[in-house]
RNA sequence: GGUGCGGUAGUUCAGCCGGUUAGAAUACAGGCCUGUCACGCCUGGGGUCGCGGGUUCGAGUCCCGUCCGCACCGCCA
């Protein structure tokens, strides 16, 4: 046996016991007579002491000890003399009567702690070191945790998880696949899911009526901060249900988390807002409501006074940022800088400030009177001290413009806390998107969700506002996850793929066997999926999910640490009767 | 596909308007130190300034190209 305890669990009373440790050496400390090791597992630390005047021998040897050496130590708790309140064994330390060298350590290239010295680069290329430090072991323990009380609240509620297949057929609709060659039948691929939407489906034709699974995705699609190649999904599916069942269920499980993981209980019911206000208010079907700051129209109460920019205005809308109308000459610059940067790309900001007397200055006083101006603040619900921000344009391009600078004045305001979680329901999507480059409707969510009952009629004559039953959860403005009420008729299915461009022979070749099984008596189903690496990294305080996920890509879709992608064998590319061509730049 | 920022010691960074031998902190090595816990003090080693080209008397610094990293836009039903 290497070890009886672990690092992190001795404490006062065990003074006196005769302990067996083994872990990693964090850092020592050399006094002259006396050294001090600090011993790290993933429970803790707890300090070694060596003395010259007790065991010379000893304390030699533990003077030759490197950061990151595997060591077993022996000896007794004693209490410290001089306690150290950092840390959970801080009142005990061992005082070493045996030493044994594990395994030697090549000197870390950064340093083992949570204020690393290493880039991200470079502890991305030596992950399993960055794993050592404790900031990052927390996050992984998180979601485990999390996991943990996912499976546990879905089985109590009846939930079965099952596994569908990882390679699946390719389906151009939607994210890029990622795709497998099949070495048995040449020339053939397999897809990796996107999702186990289809899979799931069958699985309620096939009556398990509660299906649930922590399941892998890929998407070949560019990377983000919150989005990697592959990534998990808490994937669920329900027969027997409507819109509000499945809200309710899984509202049930995301307070299940925040309670058990977290201890913040959710005692309302969670906000809810339709897609049509939730662009008009806050520009964004993913509002952040941890603040304010809704958006005000005034369009037609600004046209007419030869300020052209808002005379040929389809919107004009603006924000009140409160308290700051002492901003200066500076900031506003800052800000209008901001909008105006090509990632949001407006062509400029007009603001108004409510001095604190009452006095009112502005960036469009050549074209309105303060009188005017004060009736915008009347219709603003500016005060005094408050600063309104105002955008023109088109309407969907300004709503969001706004949309980015009103997440910019919550965080200079202090407004977007990462230890408040304000978690909100967005429903009534719409069912089609039209996409002017192609001239044609796409499934906003997928082609399986059924349009809003009421909205059926409206499916041929006003295809675009054709409501969807589909629903997202938004946590502090990132979208968590989201569902939708399938269709179980064929005949709708049909509509549907008629609307989306599907010839009848398309539908059957890319779904034929969805179709087919709903000719069996396919039940109403409905369900969600919620992003794992999102849950736990919004759960975690993080903006990035990489630090979530224990082997990340990088920005190029890299595993740095292993260096792939990477080329094959020629011998298995003729296996599998392939041939890559590059192109010169490539080469 | 596009935009922006970055690449200098093992590491994180500074390096001004182009000018003498490229610095700091930390890590590392050696020494001193018996209550440290971010120990302290002294000493030391450590550099292809991402790569290629150009401008210049002279380039870490300016220009062009390229590679890599990060953030974002497009994309992600």
């Amino acid at each position: 046996m290497y070890r009886d305890r672990t690092c992190g669990e001795l404490r006062l009373d065990n003074a006196g016991e005769h302990v067996k440790l083994a872990g990693w050496v964090q850092r020592s400390r050399k006094m002259g007579g006396m050294t001090f090791v600090d011993l790290r597992d993933r429970y803790g630390i707890t300090q070694i002491v060596f003395n010259q005047e007790i065991n010379p021998e000893l304390c030699e040897a533990a003077n030759g000890l490197g950061r990151e050496f595997v060591v077993q130590v022996t000896g007794r708790v004693e209490e410290r003399t001089s306690k150290n309140h950092n840390i959970p064994t801080g009142d005990i330390e061992i005082y070493a009567d045996g030493l044994t060298v594990l395994n030697k350590s090549d000197i870390p290239p950064f340093t083992i702690e949570d204020n690393t010295d290493g880039g991200d680069d470079l502890r991305m290329k030596y992950r399993y070191l960055d794993l050592r430090r404790p900031c990052v072991r927390r996050n992984l323990e998180l979601r485990h945790r999390m996991a943990f009380e996912i499976r546990r609240y879905l089985d109590s509620k009846g939930f079965l998880e099952i596994e569908t297949p990882i390679l699946v057929k390719s389906t151009p609709e939607g994210a890029r696949d990622f795709v497998v060659p099949s070495r048995m039948n040449p020339g053939e691929f397999y897809a990796l899911p996107q999702s186990p939407q289809l899979f799931k489906q069958l699985l309620m034709v096939s009556g398990y009526d509660r299906y649930f699974q922590i399941a892998k995705c890929f998407r070949d699609e560019d990377l983000r901060a919150d989005r990697q190649p592959e990534f998990t999904q808490i994937d669920c599916e329900m027969s027997f249900v409507d819109q509000e069942d499945v809200i309710e269920m899984f509202e049930g499980l995301v307070k299940h988390i925040f309670k058990y993981v977290k201890g913040i209980d959710f005692s309302d019911s969670f906000p809810r807002m339709t897609w049509n206000d939730a662009m008009r208010l806050y520009g964004s079907d993913k509002p952040d409501i941890r603040f304010g700051m809704p958006f005000v129209e005034l369009t037609e109460m600004v046209k007419g006074k030869g300020f052209a920019v808002m005379d040929d205005a389809e919107l004009t809308v603006g924000i009140v940022a409160p308290g700051c109308a002492t901003y200066t000459r500076k900031q506003i610059d800052q800000l209008t800088d901001f909008v105006k940067r090509p990632q949001i790309g407006a062509k400029g900001l007009v603001w108004v400030k409510i001095e604190a007397d009452g006095s009112v200055k502005s960036s469009v006083g050549k074209f309105f009177s303060e009188d005017e101006l004060r009736d915008w603040a009347g219709k603003m619900e500016a005060r005094p001290g408050d600063l309104m921000l105002i955008m023109s344009g088109e309407a969907m391009k300004t709503r969001k413009q706004l949309c980015e600078l009103r997440l910019e004045m919550g965080e200079r305001l202090g407004l977007r806390d990462k230890n408040n979680f304000a978690p909100l329901w967005v429903i009534d999507f719409p069912l089609f998107e039209w996409d002017e480059e192609t001239q044609r409707y796409y499934a906003m969510h997928h082609p399986f969700t059924s349009p809003n009952p009421e909205d059926i009629p409206l499916l041929h004559t006003d295809t675009g506002k054709v409501r969807a039953t589909a629903y997202d959860i938004v946590v502090n403005g990132t979208e968590l996850g989201g569902g939708s009420i399938r269709i179980h008729d064929a005949a709708l299915q049909d509509t549907m793929f008629e609307l989306l461009g599907f010839t009848q022979e398309k539908a059957m070749e890319q779904f034929g066997f969805l179709m087919n099984a709903f000719k069996y008596g396919a039940p109403p189903h409905g369900g969600l999926a919620l992003g794992f690496d999102r849950f736990v990294s919004i759960l975690a305080g993080l903006d990035t999910i990489r630090d979530v996920i224990a082997f990340p890509k990088n920005n190029s879709g890299r595993d740095v640490m292993n260096e792939s992608p990477s080329v094959i064998d020629q011998a298995q590319l003729d296996e599998l009767c392939l041939k890559v061509e590059m192109s010169d730049k490539e080469n």
